[in-house]
DNA sequence: TCAGTATTTAAGTAAATTCTAAAATATAAT
DNA sequence: ATTATATTTTAGAATTTACTTAAATACTGA
């Protein structure tokens, strides 16, 4: 990287400050990163969706759903699964995922305001 | 795409039912989808807390601060100011960002909660 | 055991992302 | 006006992502 631009009125102490708290919360900044990561994908928002309000579903009902192959399905399901997102079960032949509720807690809010709006337009 | 996977056992009445749930809120999952999506970067992540920590910004001192080219920061800065996450203002020649506080509400709570960790831990 | 079903994994490809370096734009100050 | 500062934009590169198709794995039941 060439040189950085340093404003001849920055606050070094403020920058210095700054710094240091990125240190500091570094390992709660990067789990954030990797959640917000996983959900900012529509296919994962909606298969997280679906789990939520379903409780469970197979690879190949979401793929039917989603209307993507059941090997792009599975590929996201195994993400999800890595940053423990979502468990699965076997029955069978066929395995049922469904949501991690501890380690979804900081988008559980979005998903309980769409399955709300979700009901909402159901009525109406 | 080949011929989608069709369970034997699936349940066509639930399948039918989530398309249309999907369909149903489509813009909300969009927007949230966007949202994490530009939140699930670590540059941009930190863009958010640190604006949300000090108030304000220019893209000189972020650039210090996250060790990346001032033109790199400058795009991020873009893309969280074309979806109105933050917003700029001129004074001199320095552009100092702010976050849109109306729309960055379901990633509020982890900022604060980010904060309120780093605040902990200087303490400490 | 063999055929059929469900899932996962692998290979390959097209598109998107993120960065740097350099050029362009705009403001400030001498 | 010229020079310096701050930011934005552009061009190009390396990497990552998300998909499809096909092959591999695993379970079920005749």
């Amino acid at each position: 990287m060439s040189k950085t631009c340093i404003r001849v009125l920055a606050d070094p102490v403020q920058i210095k400050e700054c710094k240091e708290s990125l240190n500091q919360i570094d390992d709660q900044l990067d789990q954030a990163t990797q959640i917000f990561n996983l959900s900012g994908n529509s296919m994962r928002l909606k298969i997280l969706f679906l789990l939520h309000k379903e409780g469970k579903m197979c690879p190949c009902d979401l793929s039917d759903i989603l209307d993507i192959s059941v090997g792009g399905v599975s590929q996201h399901l195994r993400k999800l699964k890595d940053r423990k997102l979502v468990k699965d079960k076997k029955v069978g032949q066929t395995v049922f995922y469904s949501l991690v509720e501890t380690n979804i807690q900081i988008i559980k809010p979005v998903l309980d305001g769409l399955l709300q709006q979700n009901q909402k337009e159901t009525i109406s």
